[in-house]
RNA sequence: GGGGCUAUAGCUCAGUUGGCUAGAGCGCAGCAUUCACAUUGCUGAGGCCCAUGGUUCGAGUCCAUGUAGCCCCACCA
C-alpha cells in the first residue's frame, strides 16, 4: 500500500504545493471565462493572524472552484508595505538596540526598513503557501514597487491637475510620540474619566465675567475668541465685547455662533482653533487667529513669563490650572467621562495640531461612489454593509493622505525656496532640491498614507491601462476582505477605482468579520488567546484549519475559532483518506472507464452523487461555501463510505467506486486542496493529470425505481438495527414473507442489520417491523418484549400527532385551495403513509397488550 | 443622537425566494470492535427557534413594538 494508515499532513503538504506551483497551474489559462480575484496585501513584515487563514480559505476556494469551472482565474498575491506600521515595528528594533530613527538621516534610515522587510518577506510568503493558496507568484506585487508608484504618481497628478489635490494648514490627528499625522479613520476613541473645569474670564471693560467651562484649559493661552449661542439671553448683551483673557491677559472677542448649545455647560465656549476641530471651523467662519500653544513634540510651545513653556501637556494643565486657582479664576471643577483620541499603535493621546498637509478634495469622488453603489453595481455579502457604506460616503470628509514617517512612497511635490506658496508635481523625488525655471524647490518630506497607494490596488496590479491582464480581468470578479477594512480600504478602492479607471473595481464584495476566541473575545497578545494558523496547521494540517474556519462561516458575523471544528476537519479528511485507501487494496486499475450502474444500490449512490453534485454548483456559485462543504461531507461520510462502500464490500462495482471517488475528489478538492491531490497523486489516477485543474464531474443519474428500492431497504436496515438497540435483543433472526425486495437484499440486511439470519419465514413469529411498511418479523426474545412496547407505544404517540397535524391542514378549506398543488398532492399522500403505519402499528400494540 | 448586526440543542453555529417531522459539528448516554478508518461504527437523549402583536392557508424565516448583547459613526466646551 501506498496511503498510511492515517493522513499525515506533514509529509505531503510542501510536495504537493511545490507541484502545483511548478507545473504553472496557478498562472490563468489561455481559455474560458475570465474570474479574478486579488489578495488584500498582508503586511510584508508580518505574520499571518487568523484572519488572513479565513480570508485565504475563502478565496482559495472560490479560486479552485473557478478553476474546477474550467474558468481562467487569475488570483494575483501581493505584500503591503504597511507604511506607519511597519516603520513603527522597526522603531522598536531600534529602541533595542538604544537607538532612534532621528539618528539616521532619511535615506539610511528606509535603506534600513527595506532590508529589514525583505529579510522577513519569505517569511510571509511561505506562511501563504502553507495556507494552501493557489496564487500566481509570477503576478506577485508590492505596494512599493515601482508599477505601484507609477499608478500613485499618475492618480496624484490626475487630482493635481483637476484641482482636487489642495495643500492647506488644517487640524490634523497627531500622535506626539511617532511623530506623525493620522487620517480620522485611524483615530481610535476611548471613554475616559475627565474633568470640566469652570473658568471665569472678565469683560475687558469691566463690566462682567463669562464663566466657560473646558477639559482643556492649558489651551487657553491660544484661545482666540469666547462663543455664546446667538440667542442666549444670558449673554446677548456681551457679543462684540471682549474678554481680557486671564493670565496672558489677551483681548479677545466675544461672538456668536449656532454651535454652542445652550444647554450644556455654561453656554459659552473657549475657542482656541490651532487645537479643537470644532474651534477651527468656528475661526476659520469668524477670521480668528490660530495661536498654537502645543508643539509636535508634544510639549507647550507658549509661555507666560516663564511659565508653562516646555511642559508636557499634563504638566501644563495642572500648571495653568493652579495658576488660575492662584489668581483666583478658576470657579468649578467636576468629574465627566468624555472620548478622547489615542494613537491605535502606541495609545499616546492624539493632539489636535495645525500642520500643513495634502488633503484630496473626497466628495467629488464620494459622490460618483454612491450613485455606482446605488444602482448596484457591485454586489455586496453581506447586504447590509452597502448601506453601511453609503452612510459613510454621504458624510465623508477630505481625506489627509501627508504622513511624516520615511517609509512609504514620497510625495511628489516641491515647494519653492523663496515662495511658500509656490508648490509643483515632479517626479524627481530622489533629489531634495531641483531646479526649474532657475527657481530653486525643495522636496516635501512626507510620504503617502499607506491606503493612498493601496487603494489603487485592483486596477494597478493589473497593470492599467495598457496591459492585457487589465483589460482581461478588470473589474475583479471578487474582493474578499475583513469588514473593519469597508471604511479604509473598500470604500477608497471603490472611489479612486472609478476615479482612474471609470468603472467600478470589483463586482462582488464579500466580508468576513473577525476571528474571535472561543468566548467571543477579540484576539489580543495581551489576554493571551491568540492561535496561530501555523501551530493550527503544524498540528492538525492545512486543510484541517481551512474547513475548520470555513464551515459555518457567513457573511459579516464574527466567529469564534474552535479546535474542535478543526478537529472535526481532521477527522473526516481521514475519513476521505480511508476510502481511498479501501479503493487501493481492492481495486486493480484507477483509469477511467464507462460508469454502468448495476444493482440498486449502484443506482442510489449515482442520485445522490447527482443531488450533491447540483446543490454544490448552486451554493458555490453563490458563495455559500460552508453549504456546499456540509453537502459533500454528508455525501462521502454517510453515503459513500457508510452505505456504498458498506453495501458494495461483497460484489464490488469498481469502475463506479472509481469514478465516485474522483469525483468527490473534484468536488471537496477546494475545501481540502492537499489531501484530495495527494489521493489523486498516490494512486495515479490519470498519469501527469493534477487533480487542481481537473473539470467537475458528472455521472449518469441513476434509474428512479432501482434507486427508490435501495431507499426502502435502507430504511429498513436502520428499523432494524434502531428495534434491536432498543429491546436490547440479541443474536436475533430477521423472517419476512412474500417480500421479494426484502429476499433479494437478504444478505445487505444481515450483513448492515446486526441479524444474524434474514429468512423466509411464517407470520407471527416475533414482532413485526412496521414503520418500513415490509411484512418482516424479528425473533427478538421473550425478555426484550416489554422494551419492544414501550417503544411501540412512543412510535404510536408521535405518528398520532403527525396524522393529527396533517388531518388539520387538509382540513383547511384555504389550504387546499391556495397553497400549491404539489404541496397539497405530498400532504395527502403522507397522511395515506401515516395513517397506514399507524394503523400496523396498533395492530401491532394490539398483538402483545389485547386488553387495553 | 444616527446607522448596522445578533438572539435557534449543553457549547459553537447553519437554516437560499415563507412550505409541512428545525439541522450540523463538538459534547453527553449506551452498545460494538480481528473489516479502509478509534482521527472508527451503531443507537439514542437533548429545542415554547428571546418576548408580544400583526400579515398569511402556512412564520425560525416577512412586518411592528419591546427586551438583551455587540459593532460602527457623530457629539462630548
Amino acid at each position: 500500500m501506498k496511503l498510511a494508515k492515517t493522513y499525515q499532513p506533514e509529509l505531503y503538504e510542501a510536495d504537493i504545493y511545490a507541484l502545483w506551483e511548478k507545473s504553472g497551474v496557478f498562472a490563468p489559462t489561455e481559455q474560458g471565462e475570465p474570474y479574478s480575484l486579488v489578495v488584500p496585501p498582508p503586511n510584508a513584515n508580518g505574520n499571518l493572524h487568523m484572519g488572513h487563514a479565513l480570508s485565504f480559505a475563502m478565496q482559495d476556494i472560490a479560486a479552485r472552484y473557478h478553476r474546477l469551472k474550467g474558468e481562467r482565474v487569475a488570483f494575483i498575491p501581493g505584500a503591503d508595505h504597511a507604511g506607519f506600521e511597519t516603520q513603527v515595528v522597526f522603531e522598536r528594533e531600534l529602541e533595542k538596540q538604544g537607538k532612534s530613527r532621528f539618528d539616521y538621516s532619511r535615506e539610511s534610515l528606509y535603506e534600513q526598513i527595506y532590508n529589514f522587510v525583505e529579510q522577513n518577506k519569505e517569511n510571509f510568503q511561505t506562511q501563504i503557501r502553507k495556507l494552501g493558496a493557489s496564487v500566481d507568484w509570477t503576478s506577485y506585487t508590492f505596494t512599493l514597487d515601482d508599477s505601484i508608484v507609477k499608478q500613485a504618481y499618475a492618480t496624484f497628478k490626475k487630482m493635481w491637475d483637476e484641482n482636487l489635490i489642495y495643500r492647506g494648514e488644517r487640524l490634523v490627528n497627531f500622535c506626539t510620540k511617532h511623530g506623525t499625522a493620522f487620517a480620522d479613520i485611524e483615530v481610535s476613541y476611548q471613554e475616559e474619566q475627565g474633568k470640566l473645569w469652570k473658568i471665569r474670564y472678565p469683560l475687558s471693560d469691566g463690566s462682567g465675567e463669562i464663566v466657560v467651562a473646558t477639559t482643556r484649559p492649558e489651551t487657553m493661552l491660544g484661545d482666540t475668541a469666547v462663543a455664546v449661542h446667538p440667542k442666549d439671553n444670558r449673554y446677548v448683551g456681551m457679543v462684540g465685547k471682549t474678554i481680557k483673557l486671564p493670565l496672558t491677559n489677551r483681548e479677545i472677542p466675544i461672538i456668536a455662533d449656532e454651535y454652542v448649545d445652550i444647554a450644556y455647560g455654561t453656554g459659552a465656549v473657549k475657542i482656541t482653533p490651532a487645537h479643537d476641530q470644532n474651534d477651527f471651523e468656528i475661526g476659520q467662519r469668524h477670521d480668528l487667529p490660530s495661536i498654537s500653544v502645543i508643539g509636535f513634540d508634544g510639549k507647550l510651545v507658549h509661555s507666560v513669563g516663564d511659565r508653562f513653556r516646555g511642559l508636557s501637556v499634563l504638566e501644563g494643565r495642572e500648571s495653568v490650572i493652579n495658576a488660575l486657582k492662584e489668581s483666583g479664576y478658576l470657579v468649578g471643577e467636576e468629574e465627566l467621562t468624555h472620548s478622547v483620541g489615542h494613537c491605535y499603535k502606541c495609545g499616546t493621546v492624539i493632539e489636535p495640531l495645525l500642520k500643513e498637509q495634502w488633503f484630496i478634495d473626497i466628495k467629488p469622488l464620494a459622490q460618483t461612489a454612491l450613485e455606482s453603489i446605488r444602482e448596484g453595481e457591485i454586489d455586496f455579502l453581506p447586504e447590509s454593509k452597502r448601506t453601511q457604506l453609503e452612510r459613510y460616503l454621504e458624510n465623508i470628509k477630505d481625506w489627509n493622505i501627508s504622513r511624516q514617517i520615511v517609509w512609504g512612497i514620497p510625495i511628489p511635490a516641491f515647494q519653492n525656496e523663496e515662495d511658500p506658496a509656490d508648490w509643483i508635481y515632479d517626479e524627481r523625488v530622489n533629489q531634495e532640491v531641483i531646479t526649474v525655471n532657475n527657481k530653486h524647490y525643495r522636496r516635501d518630506p512626507d510620504v503617502f498614507d499607506t491606503w493612498f497607494s493601496s487603494s489603487s490596488w485592483p486596477y494597478a496590479t493589473l497593470g492599467f491601462p495598457d496591459n492585457q491582464a487589465f483589460k482581461d480581468f478588470y473589474p475583479l470578479s471578487l474582493m474578499e476582505s475583513g469588514f473593519d477594512l469597508l471604511y479604509p480600504w473598500l470604500s477608497r478602492m471603490i472611489m479612486l477605482g472609478l476615479y482612474v479607471t471609470g468603472e467600478i473595481p470589483f463586482k462582488k464584495v464579500y466580508l468576513h468579520g473577525m476571528i474571535t476566541d472561543e468566548q467571543g473575545r477579540k484576539m489580543s497578545k495581551s489576554i493571551g488567546n491568540v492561535t496561530d494558523p501555523m501551530e493550527a496547521i503544524a498540528k492538525f494540517g492545512s486543510d484541517a484549519l481551512r474547513i475548520g474556519i470555513v464551515s459555518g462561516q457567513t457573511p459579516g458575523n464574527n466567529q469564534p475559532y474552535v479546535e474542535a471544528k478543526v478537529i472535526g476537519g481532521r477527522n473526516f479528511i481521514n475519513k476521505l483518506w480511508n476510502i481511498a485507501r479501501y479503493l487501493e487494496g481492492n481495486i486493480e486499475s484507477f483509469e477511467d472507464k464507462s460508469v454502468e450502474a448495476y444493482s440498486a444500490i449502484d443506482n442510489w449512490i449515482l442520485n445522490r452523487l447527482s443531488t450533491t453534485r447540483n446543490s454544490y454548483q448552486k451554493n458555490m456559485d453563490s458563495y455559500r461555501f460552508s453549504e456546499a462543504y456540509e453537502l459533500i461531507y454528508h455525501f462521502i461520510w454517510d453515503d459513500l463510505a457508510d452505505w456504498y462502500v458498506e453495501a458494495s464490500k461483497s460484489e464490488p462495482n469498481k469502475p463506479l467506486l472509481v469514478s465516485l471517488l474522483k469525483a468527490s475528489l473534484v468536488m471537496i478538492h477546494p475545501f481540502a486542496p492537499f489531501v484530495s491531490e495527494t489521493i489523486w497523486q498516490t494512486l495515479v489516477l490519470n498519469q501527469d493529470s493534477l487533480l487542481i485543474n481537473h473539470p467537475l464531474i458528472d455521472l449518469p443519474k441513476g434509474d428512479r425505481v432501482q434507486s427508490d428500492r435501495f431507499d426502502s431497504i435502507k430504511s429498513l436496515i436502520l428499523e432494524i438495527r434502531s428495534l434491536i438497540k432498543a429491546t436490547g435483543a440479541a443474536k436475533v433472526k430477521l423472517y419476512y414473507r412474500n417480500e421479494p425486495l426484502v429476499a433479494s437484499f437478504a444478505t445487505l440486511i444481515n450483513q448492515l442489520g446486526g441479524t444474524i439470519s434474514v429468512e423466509d419465514g411464517e407470520p407471527g413469529q416475533g414482532v413485526a417491523l412496521v414503520a418500513s411498511g415490509f411484512s418482516c418479523w424479528l425473533d427478538i426474545d421473550q425478555e426484550a418484549i416489554d422494551h419492544y412496547v414501550t417503544r411501540l407505544e412512543k412510535l404510536i404517540s408521535e405518528e398520532q400527532k403527525r396524522t393529527r397535524s396533517l388531518h388539520d391542514r387538509l382540513n383547511n378549506p384555504k389550504y387546499i385551495e391556495q397553497a400549491p398543488e404539489n404541496l397539497v398532492s405530498e400532504s395527502r399522500a403522507q397522511l395515506n403513509e401515516s395513517e397506514q403505519t399507524l394503523e400496523n402499528l396498533l395492530d401491532e400494540k394490539m398483538r402483545f397488550s389485547p386488553r387495553q
